[in-house]
Parts: structure tokens; sequence; C-alpha cells
DNA sequence: TTAAGCATACATACTGGTTGGTATGTTTAA
DNA sequence: TTAAACATACCAACCAGTATGTATGCTTAA
């Protein structure tokens, strides 16, 4: 029956639809909070598929980190300082291009990663190590890059790579927790100016 | 029949136990899946009694914003900074006092306002308005603190009082955010020297 | 001085709705 | 033919909230 047009059945979508809508409901409303009946209504899926593909919401909950925030993750965080010849360009580029990326509705749903963090750390430790794994893969990334400037004389040596790049993640995070707040762009940027400033003064 | 030390009926004392119950509920669990159950079995408080004091959970919620949130926040974070001397001594002053008064169990819960902050905000704007408030507050006396700071010569002129403010407010939260999710004091020491090093250099 | 009157402060039992999860059946495609 | 991929119907548990009743203690007036 299949002319290679219409598919009946495509599992591998099915799971991805899924995914996709449990990472949009709970970026929105929280883990706890997500409602499988949403994420069943926008993906027209049903209960018994879903179930079919995830054992629970909560191993749902780990394939939306370890299959969607994750990469995400890389793809933003790690991978620009990864491939950066110049630490501090790279990652002065790197908030500059977060900014840029973000339109008010970004802002308003915050960082997935923290929000997970936030809502289920203290609830769940399979999610805290995952999200907690996804973190220390930033900062020991930057804080790479950070050693690599200084061997190459780039950077100051009077400083610490790591202390910096717990820094550096550190206020990225609190600067999209206060834009979320404020539902504010400007917020984030201005948040953001003064790390940028500070990321300049590592510069030997 | 009152003595004088039993007391059948105290309706301010079972309003504040009923709040303090909230705001642990809270800050462990995300307000959404705060549960009145547990909260009435802590308090030994029957669901009558939490309904004649308060009209629904979100207005209890609120009230824990209002009669818990705020005045904590202002006594560790906004009145330290309005009766400082010297800005830059008192900003360093206050993230030690922050860092030092911190145990095992406050790590793992995070900043109460920051975590409604993340949960709250995109869903109800009571909640956020509220936050929102509280945030400048703090944020603003900061910012007055470095403005006055610069009138007295000593802060450097070419700072922006409230970009810096903004960011130190970022970096404090980010700090605990990843504390938070990391369990540890360490991380939460670590991720504020940067900061408190960078306090440093504002000095003129 | 005291007792009636009454609002505050609580207590109990229940309800409608929603939740994640399951049991069981059917369809599809290799 | 068979296993994977779905579909439907159902369930027990839990949720916030309410209806209704009772106890307490202060006010007021005789």
């Amino acid at each position: 029956m299949s002319n290679g047009v219409v598919v009946n059945r495509n599992p591998d979508k099915t799971r991805l639809a899924l995914l996709d809508a449990a990472f949009a409901e709970i970026n929105q409303h929280g883990f706890q909070a997500a409602s499988l009946k949403n994420i069943l209504n926008e993906t027209k899926v049903t209960k018994g598929a879903l179930y079919h593909h995830f054992p629970s919401k909560l191993e749902m909950g780990y394939a939306v980190v370890d299959e969607l925030i994750k990469p995400g993750v890389y793809n933003i965080w790690v991978k620009p300082i990864e491939d950066a010849d110049n630490i501090i360009d790279a990652l002065v580029n790197m908030i500059d291009q977060y900014i840029v990326c973000r339109d008010n509705n970004s802002i308003c749903l915050g960082c997935p990663l923290n929000n997970l963090a936030q809502e289920m750390s203290p609830i769940d430790e399979g999610f805290r190590e995952r999200i907690n794994a996804i973190f220390e893969l930033w900062r020991t990334t930057i804080a790479n890059g950070l050693k690599n400037g200084q061997k190459k004389g780039e950077i100051k040596q009077n400083i610490s790579p790591d202390a910096t790049a717990f820094f550096i993640v550190a206020a990225i995070e609190g600067a999209t927790s206060l834009a979320k707040n404020a539902k504010s762009i400007d917020v984030l940027k201005i948040s953001l100016q003064g790390l940028k400033e500070h990321i300049q003064t590592l510069l030997k």
C-alpha cells in the first residue's frame, strides 16, 4: 500500500513527535504539571502509542533530556567553544549569538535545562544526575578553553579557569532566569553586558 | 476556661503555621505540585481551617511570597546594602554571609524566590508580578549603592550601576541554581568566587 | 453579673474532575 | 505468520474545593 508518500506508520516519527510535544509541554508547565493529555492532543497520538514508545512519563522525561536538551546545549554552548581559536572571542560571540537568537517567546520560557534542574533536582535523582552531567560538560569545556588560552599566553595566568567557568555558566543561567521573570529581552542584554566586559578582562 | 497556658484558639498562630508549612512544601515540590494534604498533615490543621484562612491555594501561595519570601529577601539581600557605608565591602560581606549560612539542606532547595520565579512566571501573572517586584527592589538597592559609591568617589565612573546590579543579582541566582543541581556548597563557593573578585575591580 | 446572641474559628464528609497508568483489542507491515 | 505499532476503554488515586455542621469566645443588653 505504501507508495512512498503516504506512510501509515512511522514509529520513529511518532516517537520524535511525542518528544517534541513533551519538550514544549514540560518547558511551559514543568515536568510534574506536564499533562500527557495535552501532549496526546497536540500530537494526535493515542495513549496506547505513547506507552508503546515509553514505559512511563518519567522515562519520557529522561528521553527529552537525553535526546533533545543535551544535544541542544551541545550545539549552542559547547561546540562553539570546542571549535574556538580564541577563547575570549568565542565566549563573547557565543553570548552575542545567544542574545540575538532569543525572541519574546523563548525569553518567557527561560532555559529548558535550568527549568528542569530547579524543579526536579530535589525530587528525582535520575533527572538531577542527567542535568548535572550536561552542566559539567558545558563548564569543563569552558574551563579547558581557558586553560588552553593560558598555555597560549592569551589569558592571564592568575585566574582560575575552573572557578571562572563556574562563574560564566552561573551568570548566563542567572541572566536567563531574570529575563524570564521580567519577560524582557532587554533584561537579558543588560544582565549579560557585565559578563561580557568581565570576560574581556581575562585577556592578558 | 482560659488559664493563660492552654489556648484553644489562636488564629494568627494557625495562619502562620499554615504559611510556614506551605513555604516548605512549595520549596521542595514547587507550587503546582505542593499538596494541601501534606500541609494539613504537617500542621495538624484541618481543611476547613485552611479554607477559613485562605480563599484558595493560589491566594495562600501569594501570601507565602508577600509575608515570608519578601521579608526574607529584604533581611538578607536588601537591608545590609541599604545600611552600608562602603558598598563594595557590603556586597562582598553579603555574599560571604550568604555562603556561611548555607547548609546542605538549604543548598539542595536553592533560592525560594528563584524557584517560584522559574516555575510560575510563564503560568501566572500574580506570582510573576510579585516576584518581579522583589527582584526589582533587590536590584535597585544595589544600583543605588553603586551610584552613591560613584558620588563618593569610591567606585569607577565608567561602569553602569544598573547593568552591574543586574549582573550581580544574576550571578548570585545562577550560582545558587548550579549549587542546587550539584547538591554542593563547594559549587556555590567557587561560583561566587569570581563574582567577589569582579566586585573588587569596581573599586576606583 | 450574667445569659443570650453571634461572628470567628475550626471540623467532617463529600464531590467532580484530572491524573498517570493498564488491560485488552485491532491494524499494519515485514 | 508474527511482532511491532497503534487504538479504546477503563481504573484507582489524588487533587483542590465545597457544603454543612459544630465549638469557641467576645459583645451586648437586661
